[in-house]
DNA sequence: CATTAATCGAGACGGTACGTCTAGTCTTCAG
DNA sequence: CTGAAGACTAGACGTACCGTCTCGATTAATG
């Protein structure tokens, strides 16, 4: 597990862990680890249940067994608690095993990402905290550094094995690079998203391959051996 | 103004004004058209200054100008509002003159469909209303038909068109064809919306013509017969 | 019942009962009367089981059946609520049956006082509010007019009989009359108050024949045949 | 300063200082003295800033730059402090020098004991532990011992000097000596406390002296046999 | 002098009540 | 019957204190 950013909460000043050797909280008590995290598991059960908007921060103190208190001390509200216990579920998000082939790379990052989707509460909860962070700076890039990064290196990790296999040429210009890469991530996101909340249609491995395919004939990538 | 759905809210039974000729409502004061436009406004300007969850529907009657009780009585709740409110919006699409190319019309269409995404009421709303739709399901349908549909006829519009220049071949079976465009539908607007909520980009015409020309390599159309 | 100032709460404006013929609340829906009786009965019951510290707000409301909303709406605080909660136990003071001398009438009044203090809710409140006041000046003008007016009355109306009957001499300087009125209530009074709050004894018609005797010598007053 | 029994509060046991040849606390740090006397004095000093209902046990602490812990240590709540707290000023109450009458020394206790009672603190205090007191039978004696009593004293202090003086005559019947001391002691506090909280008017010489006469004439107290 | 054990500051903890806000319904009067 | 006004029930909100607890760091008196 790689994550070292959330559960710092709102006030993680010096000596949150990633701040090694610095002078870290030395007096009172330490905050308890099994709440915090009693309190993210109990939020993604609360998420399952009820959903976003019948989610209550009151209801998730009562299930995690702990007090409201000792999870405002944490977060400083819904938004923030939620896009932290959905970042647990995005940790464990890999490129999957080498395909042989972009197209079956991507497949296979579309079925992952897919199924995260396709869980109750990463369902109910991913975009609402997105809407929310219209109007939210903060909360933006908590999303980001959270979760979309998270998604965004997979994007990342996948060209560069094609360009290993030389599917890809190298990059000639890196901002053009850079550009294609967050086209093609917001292609494969955004479509998976579209197509499990407002279509309301299931991933299946065919209509992976399909985008898959379509992503790949986009990027102009003949198949591998044609060097 | 070619929308005839909406409005009619909560009790549309008989009295509708385009229900003709049925024993419409009789007696009593006839309900004040002035009112439904009065809130419909009030919501979209108070989803620009407060984003969809600070959004009550008691400062909206407040704007109006206009008593709760009326409110209530055309929408069942916010949801539902927000929904017709932003179905004004989306009756303006409409398929912009034919660009020359499949290319170009999947630009012309991008566009149009993030100049309304970048609208910061629809920004804040139409995803809000998406997740809302997740545990409801006449939600759904009334998305469905005030919204998607609206968006999906682009689709279809495009696809006939380019198959009319020769773009695309004639649609061999009709099951395959009707998911094509479903990916299509999903590929191009997820990605616009992911582009504009998540990674909180705007769209220029430039990034408009890199994702038409990724959808239409990936549909195979080459320049086609025109070579 | 003669009481006509409270329960009409934090906003009376225009239009409370004592307001009569002046252009009244008009509009919307009235506030319920009965809500007001439970509310203030709930006072007194949760008064009486709970004592005044442990007395809450939720819990009136949850006594008599009302959300706490209705309960705001009506007073401020907990402070002004108990206020008028007593209010209409000392509605009920009157001037006992004129006993045939000073003595006997005082003895009348302190008895009736003391009957009030003994009620467990009066005891446990009385001097709770009056310490609230200590820092709130709205509280004492609302505590004076709601119930020390009231009690001061009879001292009043006492002073008047005894002259009738010839026991104490006609008041010479009105002003010397009113501040050995004061005295005597806040002898009579306070000295009730202590025996019965700090002292924690009952009042029995013997002691209170001995504190009016006390009195009624402090005040010159001979046997009323002594004209 | 003459009081010893305080400051034992929670945890008495053995080891209270006047527990002497006990086998006293031995070992471990003892404590800290200058933390009774900030704690004390930060009690009354928030007393008067903020009054009872709004005084707080953390904020006492943080007055008296002490933790928490260590104020709990030594006092069970709120109201056992304020009452140790109150009681250090209630110690240096004394009879005043011999006025020469009963009329004088009653006069001298009024005004002492007004005196105190147009302290701040006092004021809003003393009364708010006695209402208190009301359901808690350990409070009430806590009180009695260490305010109370020590006015009481004041009061039989003040009859034996009147009975060497001659103004009063011998106690006949013990039991009928502590009736009538009782009730004086009723009437001077309770009137004295009544006059300044309810009536919220301050104690003046004049005041004082027409009380003091009120009190004596209704104890029989001719100028006795110094006529 | 080292040990020992209670104290200290700091602050997290489970609770409870607060007073406010919003949702959606109901009740009144005016047109 | 509509519409404005606003009271109504219900329940979540985020905050404030309570009194307890767990830390690591001081201290005296004891050994």
């Amino acid at each position: 597990m790689s994550r070292s950013t959330s559960a710092a909460g709102t006030d993680p000043g010096p000596g949150t862990p990633q701040d090694p050797g610095a002078a870290a909280r030395r007096t009172g008590r330490p905050r308890s680890a099994a709440a915090d995290r009693a309190i993210l598991g109990a939020t993604r059960a609360a998420l399952v249940e009820l959903g976003w908007s019948r989610l209550t921060l009151g209801d998730v103190a009562a299930r995690a067994g702990v007090a409201k208190t000792t999870l405002y001390r944490r977060w400083p509200g819904k938004n923030e608690l939620v896009v932290d216990a959905l970042a647990e579920l995005f940790d464990e998000l890999e490129l999957p095993a080498d395909g042989g082939s972009l197209d079956a790379d991507i497949a296979g990052v579309v079925l992952q990402f897919a199924a995260l989707l396709e869980r109750p509460e990463v369902r109910t909860a991913l975009m609402a905290v997105v809407v929310e962070a219209t109007h939210d700076d903060e909360l933006r890039t908590r999303i980001r550094r959270a979760i979309v990064d998270r998604q965004k290196r997979l994007v990342l990790q996948g060209r560069a094995r094609a360009r290993r296999r030389g599917e890809l040429a190298p990059d000639e210009d890196p901002a053009e690079a850079a550009r294609q890469a967050d086209l093609i991530f917001d292609v494969v996101a955004g479509t998976v998203v579209h197509r499990t909340l407002v279509s309301c249609e299931d991933v299946d491995p065919a209509w992976a391959r399909s985008l898959a395919a379509l992503v790949a004939a986009g990027l102009g990538a003949g198949p591998a051996d044609r060097t």
